[in-house]
DNA sequence: ACGTTTCAATGAAACGTTTCACTACGCCCT
DNA sequence: AGGGCGTAGTGAAACGTTTCATTGAAACGT
């Protein structure tokens, strides 16, 4: 049919043309070195019938594609890089994987990347942004093509502005003053809007906040928009305290608010995490959740809906504003518009998710005898991490 | 006092020297080129300072750090793997990030080679031995130096074993018959027959097993020793069931032992995950957990204990289990032994952990009416996913 | 004074691709 | 017949490092 070339050897039988590993064991991967000799072409023909970069006559390019399966060649995606300086590459910053919230973001972000043939790449910054600046500065050496980040508290801005103008940047979860590239964020005030929204209707008036630490966009957010809901409502929050985003903190912002008198009916917090602490602390007083007090957390992460009682929370999609972020930076970086588009802000909307931790007040607060009394968190050799 | 060497610019004032950032904004980031330019000396050079790789004069040194500073270089770690065949990557394959388990593994795996200036690439299987194969195949066109693997129940075993061959190379967590490379696991055997010994000597006699995909290493393993530890106490098992690792599975299939008659006193689950969806399918069944019946989790997810009540089960370490897999591919990469040492296979101590979802056995069993009705999970739109 | 040794630094090759300028060749047109 | 042209393929340069053989100079011994 084809008039075989004779340079060398042709493909004489298909026998072991489909055994990806018939290959000797050479040692070393074979590279378009190998395949261009074993095809008898040039190492350009088979870079181009690699990447579909230009015509090649139907006999050639039967002749490299079953040379190159007969080696089992993979291109080197190193030497890819090194020549087209595209690494295809994103790097991933966000305070910790163990978190739940931020594994979700970080599956929303490979989910998408992934299938665009891209690899992420990512580091725990622990909040540090000492850590933080380690991880931009290995990545960047890697040469990765875009980063995503969820920056610590005390991230310096100017740095952060610097990097974004040297590759496609997004920030994500949280924000900071001065950042005019991408973002994604839930609507914090929206979603807090609607928590006291929420209480308000069900009649409760003393509410207290337990917040993470108001440096982080999100909690300030959400702090600010608790007070302007409260005050715009004429209810005055009866406290707001503030550490950090763990369940620690929420325990023990926790503990002291119960020892208000009178009692806050109602306790709404910056995130699930918090409101699970502080759902241990207020068993451990030996209160009820939601009879003698409601809680909201923030969040829905996954483990909201399995306490006891379930938490009323917002719902932020965190998976959807991973891969939110992962189009961004695709978009950057393949898409049509070029790298230099309009930066944009992405806002996702934020629902409330009614549980069972919120009921109206009850009639008149009581004190009551412990109910049941659990060892408090932290005893047994259990710290309370963040989780 | 050093004779000023007169082909280039001198280090006149160290004013801007420190200045990481005094370059000029030229588009491209610097190489060694420009290094060596500017500090007057040939590439070599720059190099060999770089990597301390052979004596360097401290005039020379001095010009070059200079240099360095002065331009803001960072090396090209592209360029380096091409060069160096080695890439300081590891690629990560595991089932889903999201699920708390494998986070916390992720967690220990970055921890440990963050620190040694490895980046982690990762991929989310989601227990398919498709989308398995296709990253450990862009991995390895990424030439990644190692692997770490958590893998799916069909992962076929000589395919693992022959990339084995070619790389450094961890299972994680599942260990896969014919596998003779470096694994780490968690002792299930031990941990499961602890569960046993705790219920028994608790007084229960009639337990069930609630367990994940039998497919799986950690399930099968985990199944054959409750069997074995009961039998050998001479307590026959009221129930065996087997499904998939998920909330969804466990509610389920508690669902259905719920009905037996007489019921089960106790139930062991084979993850954190089935044990929670077991919670919510006593509680909707109207039980009580101790009190009606006992249930035992195995993991530790951070999750379990903020469950209600908190679960009683086995804690693996499994930041630990990273942290060691991680190592044993620093082992193979960087350590004395070289890559041909003897395979380890690590079984991690795992310990129990007892909180309040466990207790002697009722009296008698009995019939309650619904103590309170919990909606059935999955209802208002919340499907029980893996979490 | 001359050959040998040591030392610091140089310049080019190599890593495995992509891309670009070039070539050989057949075809068409005048 | 000869020039122009489109086509399929070639070979070398380039990417930014590391490494290795080489060089030039200084130091040293006889």
């Amino acid at each position: 049919m084809s008039p075989v070339r004779t340079r060398n050897h042709p493909p004489d039988q298909a026998g072991s043309a489909g055994s990806p590993s018939a290959r000797p064991p050479s040692g070393k991967p074979p590279t378009v070195q190998d395949v261009a000799r074993l095809a008898g072409v040039s190492v350009g023909t088979v870079s181009h019938v690699l990447s579909n970069t230009r015509y090649v006559s139907p006999e050639t390019r039967e002749r490299v594609e079953w040379a190159i399966a007969q080696l089992g060649f993979r291109p080197n995606r190193v030497a890819q890089a090194l020549i087209s300086q595209r690494t295809k590459t994103v790097g991933m910053i966000l305070p910790d994987v163990a978190n739940p919230f931020f594994s979700e973001l970080l599956r929303g972000v490979e989910d998408v990347l992934g299938a665009a043939d891209y690899a992420v790449v990512f580091g725990n910054s622990d909040n540090d942004s000492v850590k933080e600046r380690r991880y931009i500065s290995t990545f960047r050496e890697r040469r990765v093509d875009g980063m995503i980040a969820v920056i610590a508290a005390d991230t310096d801005a100017e740095e952060m502005c610097a990097l974004g103008e040297e590759m496609p940047m997004v920030i994500l979860d949280r924000l900071i003053p001065g950042w005019t590239g991408d973002s994604v964020v839930g609507d914090n005030r929206a979603g807090m809007a609607l928590v006291v929204e929420h209480l308000l209707s069900l009649g409760h008036r003393r509410i207290a906040l337990v917040n993470g630490d108001p440096r982080l966009s999100s909690a300030r957010e959400r702090g600010e928009a608790f007070k302007a809901a409260m005050l715009s409502r004429g209810v005055q929050p009866v406290a707001i305290t503030e550490g950090l985003f763990t369940l620690q903190s929420g325990y023990e912002q926790t503990a002291r608010l119960l020892s208000m008198h009178p009692r806050p009916t109602a306790i709404c917090t910056g995130n699930d995490l918090l409101a699970l602490g502080a759902l241990s602390a207020i068993m451990d007083a030996g209160l009820r959740v939601p009879q003698d007090l409601s809680l909201v957390g923030y969040d829905d992460i996954a483990y909201a809906r399995l306490a006891y009682p379930p938490l009323t929370t917002v719902r932020q999609p965190a998976r959807d504003m991973g891969a939110t972020a992962a189009r961004l930076i695709l978009d950057r970086l393949t898409g049509v518009h070029g790298v230099d588009r309009q930066p944009v802000q992405m806002v996702l909307k934020t629902e409330l998710v009614v549980r069972q931790s919120t009921a109206p007040p009850a009639a008149q607060p009581h004190v009551r005898s412990a109910r049941r009394v659990r060892k408090r968190p932290g005893s047994e050799g259990e710290p309370m991490d963040e989780g």
